[in-house]
DNA sequence: GAATTGAATTATGCATTCAATATTCTGTCA
DNA sequence: TGACAGAATATTGAATGCATAATTCAATTC
């Protein structure tokens, strides 16, 4: 697996082989980072002399990272008066998660009907793989493969553009580390919609992996905000 | 109707009531439009200094915008080289259009779930002008309240988070004027669409809005694409 | 003592300047 | 005539500087 993660999403398209990236795209890569992994505080004001002088660059390319970041929704900019990181409030986070689900819903459908058979047959050994983990018992690595099968499904759906929404979107969920706590009853039925979910892939039966993948996402987050 | 249409996306959340607009997301919006509209062709390279020249300011704020459009998907950014203008391929339309069904189809779910009476009756009401206006083949307000009516339900659906995502999209394809064509056959069977559509608004019926819209989507795309 | 006004400070918005890379032009050679 | 090498030019990337708006803080007034 390609190990760059979030810190480079695939909008970087053509950078050039060596490392002679923009410094502006870095820095947007380790602004959106530090936002994600929360040492950056929702509601918190950015103050750019700080962050210029920690990163040892002009504010030039740090604005421009700002204004990247404030598109992808991550800052509000407000005029004259700096870049505060957007805080999610319930309702949002309800927003965002009813338009993941939709989009992973079109993903299941996507991949039911286009991906090759390859690629729907290592999804189903991820899904054993995710059956064998609960077993055990075995959380982190529970979650990583969780996170490969939902990765693997958005790209069999072969849809770039799917999977750039989805990665917006993604972000903006990614702070409420939603995945920190976990019923054992979630657990078991989350365990069982993926495999539903595997099924309907090699079945070809792109609506019901659709609906399927839409149902799994909105349980998952009515899980999430049962704890609150 | 506001009337500020699509130069002044509603990122704009806490403008200042005063004309004080910053320069960047000024020259953002009216580059954004010019692309839309056109002036800018697809593959065409972009000159930094011919449009500093041409707006009369200087280079920061422009490439601020360029560095925000270049997030939208409009323009891909390439190392050293300047921004380009992206083009869509027939597959990228195609992929932006399954992505806008799905979200379209969401947007009518919501819609008949969570808006209220009044919202739902104007959209009803709007469809029989859609009606009307079709039985006498003007076609200009035809597109108009067509476009209404389809904003009138992203609204309804009270989700700007889908609305932002749409409206990201829906920028991608406005480029390809795919309004300028309508075949006598599928101009019919649109206004039937959209009569199904606000039928399962006002019946409360979110599953049937949800699945009436998208397929209304992925309809029109069809119709597109059969042009060439 | 709390509130308010105005000066001092700080931060932001934009223009300008400098540096590095890419492109174009010109002359030479095959 | 066409291809190539190298200089000249143009363009992009980033830093600095300047103007303006916002924030802070102290002094004054009620």
């Amino acid at each position: 697996m390609d190990n760059h993660g979030p810190e480079a999403p695939m909008t970087a398209l053509k950078s050039d082989p060596i490392g002679r990236t923009a410094l502006a795209v870095e820095i947007t890569n380790r602004l959106r980072q530090m936002i994600l992994e929360g040492l950056l505080h929702p509601g918190e004001k950015i103050n750019e002399k700080a962050l210029t002088e920690q990163f040892g660059v002009s504010r030039t390319p740090l604005r421009e990272a700002l204004k990247v970041l404030a598109a992808e929704g991550l800052l509000d900019l407000i005029p004259h008066r700096g870049a505060v990181i957007t805080r999610q409030s319930d309702a949002e986070l309800a927003e965002v998660f009813r338009v993941l689900a939709a989009l992973e819903g079109l993903a299941g459908e996507l991949a039911a009907e286009m991906a090759d058979d390859a690629a729907l047959e290592e999804i189903a050994a991820l899904t054993l793989d995710l059956r064998a983990t609960y077993d055990k018992s075995d959380r982190p690595t529970y979650f990583r493969i969780n996170q490969a099968i939902h990765k693997a499904i958005l790209s069999a759906a072969g849809n770039d553009t799917l999977l750039r929404a989805h990665e917006l979107l993604a972000f903006r969920v990614q702070r409420a580390r939603y995945q920190a706590n976990l019923t054992p009853d979630r657990w078991r039925a989350a365990v069982e919609e993926h495999e539903g979910i595997a099924a309907a892939l090699l079945a070809r039966d792109a609506d019901r992996a659709g609906r399927l993948m839409k149902l799994h996402l909105l349980r998952k987050f009515d899980a999430i905000r049962a704890k609150g």
